[in-house]
RNA sequence: GGACACUUAGUUCAGCGGGAGAACGCUUCCUUCACACGGAAGAGGUCACAGGUUCGAUCCCUGUAGUGUCCACCA
């Protein structure tokens, strides 16, 4: 017997494990077709947050979903190494420890960045055990696992083979900080408060200068040439000429060079020239052919070749440097600038262009090809597709990838250096006479083992059954903010690697935010921890409040009523199970419904019944969820809970004991598919329900999901049954705005024109506390007329329905004088589109 | 500078060529035996603005304004 109240933590209770245990998550049954996701593999640095919680729901609700109806699912979980961010947790829990991590080798390093992966580890176990996942984990994965580690590799090496993977010196954006090259998009741009610095750059054996601003002063250092347009004519004198301009930082002399790139117009026209450090100063010194000195230690400190401001910090170097030029009359003004400057994406420093000798990919085939690919069969589905265009603006304005660290913790560059003779040996395992080279000492983009996630996890390189049968795999589903990062890089690599693609749909969400629709961070302190929202509303609420609140690819907010709603309807589900179940007697045969045995009421619910399962499962396979469980919600309390289920109860205490019978089975099959389209969402209040239906299997999880069963698809009763609420309604509204009282009785007179059955009197009386008599001939009525509309299309379709007569036979009323008066009902038919959508 | 999204009830959001909806909040009434984490009945919206297409537009098109996000090397 279920309690009054549903309680949440006390059905949570046991049901995870037990699901585990009895294999319920394990794939690979060879008699169903498979249907295969892998998790995005969060990062081992932390404590998941909503965003996961909403992330991994959403795959949980596919999986179920998928196994319901009879597919061999894989769900795969993993987590991520995440490079940068884990080497820089634990580094400080080291300096925390109070271990000098100067001084620290590689390879005790790594022994620490192991446990730590370990612990937090286990964290991200309980939490997904918690929010009641459905993972297979006899094949979880790590990204830095030997497996792993082989396809890395291995993809690394065909890539260097075809000239796809090179070694370079380019300008990369330098973090400072964690002392690492960044690609690009690790770098994020912010509209910063800056100055633009102007400095007269004086012309040498000349009285004259010319005027060259910079945002960034201390970069004067590596200035090798100031530049200007050999057409403008604001610099007409100068034009074809040997000229050297005196570099105001360090007094050295320059030369002054003429090139089209610098714009016209733009600032003074004259552009100081840094190739070391700018991306733009870096073409025209190739161009050049010009020295690029480099001059910031790897902390962004001021270098050998900046004098006196030598280990300084590249800020504090700005201020001395600026103060020094003043000082020397070359500094002609500041003005106030709001710029784009450059943050790390990990630790918000603000990152240094430098030019540095790194790894890149190269990037234009890979993009092509992905971007070819759209165009076939064999193209990734976005939903919302509106997500694909995203996904090819980025490919078609690629530029090389950034791939090396200078880090320890991920997988390492299989190049080797020779001792000796510098030559590079870049193979799958180390050259036979190794102790003649070195390894490279940088490790990869953790984005470049994440993006082989789809087939590494798989076995791939080796030809594995799995592989064979999983991939590519049916649907990835991630948000938004990392459609770059690591939707295109899976689609690119897998394309390049395995010719496939590797998802079939991928399945873009938005980003939760707090109530006030800020994203939640940690320096707002605004972050939700989805255990807190677990422990006080139940993992279920959460669960439903997080895939039904919002459109596919909208951001949605986080709310703690919405949170509660979700609850009091799961309260409202579990108290109609209650009811259900009291009603069924011990040993109740159900009865054999088709129908010639159905009344009106049964018929029109059936058809509810069928309409509702037809538009879940025809949102669940667009991957709307929310559309999904609107469909039920709407089921679940007008049309079953308001309506059927009061109704049923004049047939359960009438003494037809085979219609009774009938009520119960309905009610039953009814409470049972309801069970079973909200399970995938709440899994854990639908396994304790199910368990307490009279027939049921071991578990919820083996159950087929709710299929249309045509023969109840009839909807000739639906005139009657909105009529008869329309009425019941009607009287209802009649008796609050006359004051009188809900159980008030009332004679009422109809005449109807359409057929209804006997049953409609016996509802209409019961659910008006009326005593109501059908008369035929409405002109010897008299009283006031009311109209009541519902639906509408179009006036030709329009049907005189029924007209009633109150008469003031009251008892208990608070207005005595109650007028007489027809209440008419008019119907329009309503367009059946309506109904059937 | 490009691109995308958003603007609908007091609030948070669905919907989308023909009926304007949900949750929470609000009003009135009801502790009748599934549920007060409840029930019944309501109030509340020129669906941002302006044009256009259409028999008909909240929905499609164009433009305007505001909001947000992403991308972009301009000194």
């Amino acid at each position: 017997m279920l309690e009054k109240r549903y309680s949440p933590h006390d059905v949570e209770k046991g049901k995870y494990e037990a699901w585990k245990n009895k294999g319920y998550f394990t794939s690979g049954d060879k008699s169903k077709n498979p249907f295969s996701m892998v998790i995005p593999p969060p990062n081992v640095t932390g404590k998941l947050h909503l965003g996961h919680a909403w992330n991994t729901t959403i795959q949980d609700i596919i999986a179920r979903y998928k196994k319901m109806q009879g597919y061999d699912v894989l769900w795969l979980p993993g987590m991520d190494h995440a490079g940068i961010a884990t080497q820089a947790k634990v580094m400080q829990k080291l300096v925390n420890m109070g271990i000098d991590v100067t001084t620290i080798s590689r390879e005790e390093f790594l022994k620490y960045a192991w446990e730590w992966k370990s612990e937090y580890a286990n964290n991200i176990h309980e939490q997904w055990a918690k929010m009641g996942l459905a993972l297979d984990y006899t094949r979880e994965r790590f990204t830095l696992d030997e497996g792993l580690n082989l396809a890395v590799r291995k993809v690394f090496v065909d890539l260097y083979n075809k000239g796809l993977i090179y070694q370079g010196e380019r300008i990369i954006s330098w973090d400072p900080v964690q002392q690492t090259a960044l690609s690009n998009i690790e770098v994020i741009h912010q509209d910063d408060e800056g100055y633009m610095y102007y400095f007269k750059y004086h012309i040498v054996d000349s009285d004259d200068y010319l005027e060259v601003a910079t945002t960034r002063p201390e970069t004067m250092f590596g200035d090798v040439c100031v530049c200007i347009n050999p057409k403008d004519e604001k610099y007409a004198k100068y034009h074809g000429k040997d000229i050297k301009v005196i570099n105001p930082a360090n007094g050295e002399a320059i030369p002054l060079i003429e090139d089209d790139y610098v714009e016209i117009g733009f600032g003074t026209g004259a552009m100081k020239c840094t190739p070391a450090h700018d991306p733009n100063d870096f073409v025209i010194g190739k161009k050049y052919g010009l020295e690029m000195p480099i001059i910031f230690n790897k902390d962004a400190s001021m270098n050998e070749k900046c004098g006196k401001y030598q280990g300084m910090d590249r800020f504090e170097c700005r201020e001395a440097l600026l103060k020094d030029i003043a000082a020397k009359g070359d500094f002609i003004k500041q003005e106030k600038i709001i710029h784009a400057v450059g943050h790390s994406q990990r630790n918000n420093c603000v990152v240094e262009p430098m030019l540095s000798k790194q790894w890149f990919v190269k990037m234009k085939p890979l993009a092509e090809e992905a971007i070819k690919n759209q165009e076939g069969e064999d193209k990734v589905t976005f939903v919302p597709q509106r997500f694909e265009n995203t996904f090819l603006q980025w490919m078609n304005n690629i530029e090389d990838w950034c791939i090396s660290r200078q880090l320890w913790w991920g997988h390492r560059i299989p190049a080797y250096y020779h001792k000796v003779t510098g030559e590079v040996v870049v193979s799958m395992d180390p050259p036979e006479d190794i102790e003649n080279y070195e390894q490279d000492t940088d490790v990869l983009d953790t984005w470049f083992s994440s993006g082989l996630w789809p087939f590494s996890t798989l076995g791939w390189p080796d030809k594995t059954d799995d592989l064979e049968r999983y991939f590519p795999t049916s649907c990835l589903v991630t948000a938004y903010d990392i459609i770059f990062f690591w939707v295109s890089r899976m689609i690119f690599q897998s394309l390049n690697v395995t010719h496939r693609r590797p998802f079939k749909d991928v399945v873009i969400h938005g980003l939760v935010r707090d109530e006030l629709g800020r994203k939640m961070s940690k320096s707002l302190g605004n972050g939700v921890d989805p255990i807190d929202v677990i422990n006080e509303y139940g993992v279920d609420a959460l669960r439903y409040f997080l895939t039904t609140n919002s459109t596919p690819g909208q951001d949605m907010r986080y709310s703690d009523e919405k949170v509660q709603s979700s609850a009091n309807y799961l309260n409202k589900i579990w108290n109609s199970a209650r009811y259900v179940l009291s009603v069924i007697p011990e040993g109740f045969k159900e009865e054999k419904l088709d129908l010639s045995n159905l009344s009106a009421l049964d018929k029109w619910l059936l058809n509810r019944l069928m309409i509702t399962i037809n538009n879940v499962t025809v949102n669940m396979e667009k991957y709307d969820f929310n559309a999904a469980s609107n469909h039920l919600y709407n089921f679940v309390y007008d049309d079953f809970c308001s309506q059927y289920l009061e109704m049923s109860k004049v047939k359960l205490n009438g003494d037809d004991e085979k219609a009774s019978n009938i009520t119960r089975t309905i009610l039953l099959k009814s409470l049972r598919t309801i069970i079973l389209l909200i399970y995938p969402y709440t899994p854990f209040i639908a396994e304790e329900l199910y368990q307490n239906l009279p027939s049921h299997l071991e578990s919820v999880m083996l159950e087929s999901y709710p299929q249309v069963e045509k023969e109840f698809l009839d909807d000739s009763s639906d005139d009657e049954i909105d009529l008869l609420f329309s009425m019941i309604k009607e009287v209802r509204n009649y008796k609050i705005t006359n004051q009188l009282s809900p159980s008030a009785k009332l004679g009422i007179s109809i005449s109807l024109k359409i057929k209804v059955s006997d049953d409609f009197l016996l509802y209409l009386n019961r659910f008006t506390f009326s005593n109501v008599q059908v008369v035929n001939d409405t002109s010897s009525l008299n009283g006031d007329m009311f109209s009541y509309n519902y639906g509408s299309l179009t006036p030709k379709s329009l049907t005189c329905l029924g007209s009633m007569e109150w008469t003031s036979s009251l008892k208990e009323v608070k207005s005595l004088e109650v007028k007489r008066c027809f209440l008419t009902l008019i119907s329009y038919q309503r367009p059946l589109k309506k109904r059937s959508n």
